[in-house]
DNA sequence: GAGTGGTCTAGACCACAAT
DNA sequence: TTGTGGTCTAGACCACTCC
C-alpha cells in the first residue's frame, strides 16, 4: 500500500493506528474544524471510524490530553483545550492562533526566504547529508502590530519541496509543518541573549534589550524536519506551558 | 468519601498501578540506584513484580520514556536515559544532579528557612484554603563555587509537616519533593528579569544583567504541592529539553 | 439508567537484537 | 532461537456526569 513516487514526505513504514488517530484529531484541530471547547468524537465513535479496539483510540486521545491539546472529563466528553492551557513551548499551535486566543490581531512580515545549503555543523548537528540543500525563512510576527517574535527557521527541502511557495500571510510556517510533518519530537534550548543589529530592529527594541530565544529542532518520524530559531523581546513576552509528564 | 483526618499527605484515593510503576521507577533513579545508562527491569519482570499485565508494565515504561527518563530499544531492553537527555525544565533530576552530570561540583546556601501564612492572592491562584500554612525556603545552588540558581519555595506545610527539617546540604528542595510529592504535574512560565537587589547580592551579578526567570507550580495527585520561583543569571545559564508529545 | 472516560487483563502478532 | 519492546484486540469493571 505504501507505493508513493518520490513524495514531499518519507515514508517511514506503516503508521500504527493510535498515531493515525492522533494525527486526524490534530489536523481537525489545526484546520479549526474543531474549536477551543468544542465537544470532540468519543472513544466509541472514533473507533468505529478508525476500525480500531477502545484501548488503541484511547491511547491516541490521552497522549493528546497530555501534550494540552485536549481536556477530558469523565462521565461527560473529550474538548478541545482552551489556549491557556496549551503550551506555547511545544507550540502544537501556532502563534498565530496564540495571538488570535489572547483576542489580538496576528500579522506577520517575511523578511527573507533563500535556499541554503547545510553548512558541516548543520548536518553534524540535525543528522542531514553533507551539504544538503535546506529552506530558510525569516519572518516576523505582529500582536496588534507590535512585533512579538523573530522567526529564523530552515526546513529540510527534500521533504518540504514546496515550502517556499507558500504564502505566509494566510499559514505561518509552525502551521504548515504541523501538515508537513506532524506530531513533532525533537529538543528545544532557553536563554537570554542580546540581539544582534538585526534582530533588535526587525523587533523594533533597543539593542540593549536582553531577549528570550527559544531555539527548537524538530523531528518527524525520526527524521529532521525544522529547525528555528525565535527571538522574543524579553520585556513583552512570557513563555508558559504544562509539565509533562 | 473524603472523610480523611488532615495527614501529611493526603490520600487521592487508590494509586493506579501504572502509577505505582512509574513511582517505583523514578525512585530508583533518584536514590541513583539504577544510574545513568543502566539497563532496567523488562517488562515482564516488572508484571511479575508488581502482579499486573504486560500492557500495564508497558504503558507505566512508555509514558517515562516520553519525559525523557528512559531510553528503550527494540530487542534490547529499557535503559535509564542519559542526563543530556532529561529534561532541566521538568527538573525530574535535581540542579544538583545536572551539575554532577556536567562533572562540577555542587554546593549550595541557605539563605532564609520561614513559616509563612498563604496571602489572598496565593490561595485563589495555587488552590490553597485560607491563610494556609506554607513553608518557605530560599536557596542559593553553587556550580564549581559560581552561583548559578536562586531558588525561592513554598510548600503546603500540612502535606510536609518535615520541610523546614531537613538538610539541604545533603538533598535539594527538589529532590525533597521527589519523595514526598512523586510524579508531579503543573504548570510553569519562563521569562526575562531585571533581578532585585537581593536576588542580584545572592547570584553575585551586577542588577542590570537580565535573569531567566522559571516558574514552576506543582501538584501531586490533584493537589498544590510546591511552587518555585528560579533565578538563573542570563549569562551563565541555558534552558533545554526534550520536547514533549 | 445510559453514556462517558479511567483502568486493566490475557492473550496475540510483529520487528528487532543478541546469541 | 530466544528475549526484548511496539502494537493491538475484545472484552471487563469502575467512577463519574447527565438526563
Amino acid at each position: 500500500m505504501p507505493t508513493k513516487t518520490q513524495p514531499a514526505v518519507r515514508d517511514e513504514g506503516p503508521v500504527p493506528a493510535y498515531q493515525r488517530i492522533k494525527n486526524h484529531v490534530i489536523a481537525q484541530i489545526q484546520k479549526g474544524v474543531w474549536g477551543e471547547g468544542d465537544l470532540i468524537p468519543t472513544e466509541l465513535m472514533l473507533c468505529e471510524q478508525f476500525g480500531v479496539s477502545r484501548m488503541t483510540a484511547h491511547r491516541a486521545l490521552r497522549e493528546l490530553t497530555g501534550a494540552g491539546l485536549l481536556v477530558r472529563q469523565q462521565g461527560s466528553g473529550t474538548y478541545v483545550a482552551p489556549i491557556k492551557i496549551a503550551s506555547t513551548l511545544i507550540e502544537i499551535r501556532s502563534i498565530a492562533q496564540d495571538i488570535r486566543g489572547r483576542g489580538h490581531q496576528h500579522s506577520c512580515r517575511v523578511v527573507s526566504l533563500q535556499t541554503v545549503v547545510a553548512s558541516a555543523e548543520q548536518s553534524s548537528r540535525l543528522g542531514l547529508r553533507v551539504r544538503a540543500k535546506l529552506f530558510r525563512s525569516v519572518i516576523v510576527h505582529f500582536e496588534n502590530g507590535t512585533p512579538i517574535q523573530l522567526e529564523d527557521r530552515v526546513v529540510d527541502a527534500a521533504r518540504m519541496p514546496d515550502y517556499l511557495d507558500q504564502d505566509w500571510s494566510q499559514l505561518t510556517p509552525n502551521e504548515y509543518l504541523m501538515h508537513a510533518a506532524p506530531a513533532p519530537t525533537g529538543y528545544y534550548s532557553i536563554e537570554v541573549k542580546l540581539p544582534t543589529a538585526d534582530v533588535a530592529g526587525a523587533l523594533n527594541v533597543p539593542s540593549s534589550e536582553p531577549c528570550l530565544v527559544l531555539e527548537r529542532t524538530t523531528l518527524s518520524n525520526g527524521a529532521f524536519a525544522s529547525h528555528a530559531v525565535m527571538w522574543y523581546p524579553g520585556s513583552r513576552y512570557k513563555l508558559a506551558g504544562q509539565i509533562p509528564i
